[in-house]
Parts: structure tokens; C-alpha cells; sequence
DNA sequence: TCTGTTCTGTATCAATTGCTACACAGGCAC
DNA sequence: GTGCCTGTGTAGCAATTGATACAGAACAGA
């Protein structure tokens, strides 16, 4: 790996601590660096699999879209987080069925495929990362999914504002890419929104949300 | 186990074919057959999990149930596949998540945690059957989360009807039962179906459905 | 400052879906 | 038969959500 210092971070982050030294020398020597300084789109549905990626810092976002184009997100990769679709690509041979985006100053790890799964097949940490993140993934959806079923739009916009929401209440994200998380339009979550603001449950500004009752906000989310 | 037709069963469904001869004593002294004759719940949200559940006939449904009480399928288990939220809860000392329900004449091996903790660790073949189990619900549960926020759900029934019914077009469901499946009521189901029939892509009867034009139905299911 | 772009605020109408209510049909037990 | 239960067919209204449209505010850059 070309980064000293993203293989610290990395074993700061909990990833990769209990390789055995042949493991170690394998990942640093196939590992690749990608850093993403503004937002962009860095794997397209139906794109090939290079690897499993592993978030340093920053954050990715992995998406749909429908066929009228809006967004919704299926979940989130954090610092210290694998992206389980690569792996599930690099161990199914399957092109990425989603879209990513790196949020703004995101750095990204590449492990080669080839790599990952010499490293799968020997290394007990290694396996047992693999499989605690496919669990977590699996309850992420099963929660999201279980969401869309039983929550209205009002309450899981209530639940995604408290759960994205800085300790401060502020939340800096526009009322379009709010809908695209949401899989709705910008005119309805406006139209939620300005009920919350009415409520004075919370404020808007442009780009930006803040929460003024927490409590409140909880007890919409359902 | 005390069925020794049902290890054989496993072996042709594909499970177990290559464990190690201590691997396999372990599973045949361990592991516990069920039989459920007629449809019922067999684990509950919150319970406790004794083990990894493999279906050897009949097949499992994962559903979750809202607040006002209408149920939701999560997905399905065939035969030959291992109830992957088990091996989660498993894996992470977690309560069962949802519900599951056995349909009529249901055979389940059951392997309790521990024995599977440790074959896990040991035998390749349970590694790879774990992870492979875990990608392929991670891609049904990302599919059906892409299809909530896409399709509609008059696509989504049609969806439905077309995976679920047999090669005959014969689907043996009562429209409560479809709704529950699809997270919607019954009389939306009927209103929806009542288009179905007049444009005679399928027939309803009591407690069965009956597809007359396949490709129609392709085409409706988006 | 001017201009173009992005984001927000708002209104209106259409489509979808949920909810309530009721009639009728088939099957089963008595 | 009679009564009971389950399942279907249908109607109508309410609530939610989507789609379209447009005006104005904030922002960035020339």
C-alpha cells in the first residue's frame, strides 16, 4: 500500500489488526489508496468489481435509481466499514447491482479481488470481518425494508433526520438529496418539512436542517 | 441427527458434501430434525435462536408484521438453504428480527449455535455456504428494497403472481395471503386483480389464481 | 452589478393506496 | 336443512404521495 498512513488508520478503525504477518505483507503490498476530495459517482450499476473496498475516512453512499431517475439510498458505508456488494460481487463473480458516491473528502481502499479471497481463505480474522459485515448489512436492509412497509413518508423522514443529524441538530443536506435518501420527490418532503417548521419542531435553511425538538421529532418517527 | 434420510437428503441439496469426517460426526450428533406438518409460526420476533436452521423440504417464509398488524414478507427459504438470520443472531448473540413461518409439510434441521460456531471456524465448506447463504439475501433484500421504492404496486403484484405461481400458472394464495406478502390490504389486491381478470391475463378462483398470459404479465410487472 | 444556477416555498391536480362497509358464495359442522 | 366461518366482489371516501408549475431567495462567478 502506497499510504503509511491509511494502514495506521485502518488498524485504528479495528480492520485488519489480527493478520498474520504473511497476510499483512500481502495486503500492503496489494492494497490501493483512492482518495475522492469532492462528491462524485465512483461505481456505476453493472460495473465490474476490482476488489473489496474498504472506507479509510469519509463516507460512501450506495444507491438506486428508478426508472424516473430519483435516488433512493439503499444504505451507507462508514469509516472502518466494508462495502459488502464488492464482496459479494468478487465472490459471486457478479457485476455491482447499485450506484456509489463518495461523500466530499472520502479515502477509499482497494483490496484485489484475488487478494481478498486468498485472504478469506486463510486468515480467521478476515472471515470473520466478511461475515459481521454481511450481518450488519443484512439487518440495515431488513430494518430499511421493514420501514417502507410499516412507516409512512413523515415518519421516516423523522427517523432519517434524527438518525443523520449532528449532536448539535444541524443537518446539511438539501431538501432534494433528503427525498433522493427517502426515494420520494423534493415537493413532498418539502411539503413534510414545512409542517415540522410550523410545528417548530424544526428550522430550514438553504442546505440545511436543524432540529429544535429532538423529543418531538422521536415521537413522529414512530 | 436422528434421520439418517435426511443427512442423505442435505448432501443432495448440496449442503455438507465436504466437510471433514470430525466435521461431519459433529453435525450428524448434533443437529435436530423438525417436522411441521401444517403451515405455522415457529419462531417469533425477540426469540431467543438455538441454533442454524436448515430447511430439508418444504420451504420457510420471513415475514415482519406492522403496528396495525398487516405481515410483510421478507423472503423465502428453499430447501437446501440455511435461515440466514439465524446464523446473524448466531453470530452476533442477537433476538430473532421477524417472524417465520413454516409452510405445509416443512422439514428443518436445526444445528445449534455452538456446534456451528465451531465447524465454522474449522471446515471451508461451512465458511463458504455462510457467506454465499448471506450474499444471496443481501441481494434479494437489496432487489425487493429497489423494487418498494420503483415499482408500484400493481408491478409489484404482478411481480408476485409471476415468480410465485407453478409452471402450470396455477399460484394457491388467498388474496389476504398476497396482500400480506406485499405489505398492502386485501381489497387493494382484489381491486387490482379485478383489472387482471378483466383483461384476462389471469382467472381467480377461492384461494387460487390462475395465469392465462404469461408475457402480458412480464410486460405489466415492469 | 449583472447573470445564471441552485435551492426553497407554495399551489394545484392526478394517481395511488388505505380504510370502512356490506353483500354474496362456498364449505363445514351440527 | 341451519348456522358459522372463510374468502371473494364491490363501492365509496379519505389520506398519502406524485407530478407539474412557477415565483422568489441565496449564491457564485464574470
Amino acid at each position: 500500500m502506497k499510504d503509511a498512513a491509511s494502514v495506521g488508520e485502518l488498524r485504528t478503525l479495528g480492520i485488519f489488526r489480527e493478520l498474520s504477518a504473511c497476510g499483512r505483507q500481502m495486503l500492503e503490498c496489494g492494497m490501493q489508496l483512492n482518495r475522492f476530495a469532492d462528491a462524485q459517482t465512483i461505481i456505476n450499476k453493472g460495473s465490474s468489481v476490482s476488489g473489496a473496498y474498504v472506507v479509510v475516512s469519509g463516507r460512501l453512499r450506495v444507491y438506486s435509481i428508478s426508472p424516473g431517475g430519483n435516488e433512493a439510498t439503499l444504505y451507507f458505508i462508514n469509516p472502518g466499514e466494508v462495502c459488502i456488494l464488492a464482496l459479494n460481487c468478487i465472490f459471486n463473480n457478479l457485476k455491482y447491482p447499485a450506484w456509489v458516491q463518495a461523500e466530499p473528502d472520502t479515502r477509499v481502499g482497494v483490496i484485489p479481488s484475488l487478494t481478498y479471497r486468498t485472504l478469506f481463505q486463510n486468515e480467521p480474522s478476515i472471515q470473520n470481518l466478511t461475515v459481521h459485515a454481511l450481518s450488519v448489512l443484512v439487518f440495515r436492509l431488513m430494518e430499511e425494508l421493514e420501514h417502507v412497509h410499516t412507516l409512512n413518508l413523515n415518519e421516516r423522514l423523522a427517523k432519517f433526520i434524527l438518525m443523520r443529524s449532528e449532536a448539535d441538530g444541524e443537518l446539511r443536506m438539501t431538501q432534494s438529496e433528503l427525498a433522493a435518501h427517502l426515494g420520494s420527490t423534493r415537493e413532498v418532503v418539502a411539503k413534510l418539512l414545512r409542517k415540522l417548521v410550523a410545528d417548530r419542531i424544526i428550522q430550514t435553511g438553504r442546505g440545511s436542517i436543524r432540529v429544535m425538538q429532538r423529543q418531538a421529532l422521536a415521537r413522529l418517527a414512530g
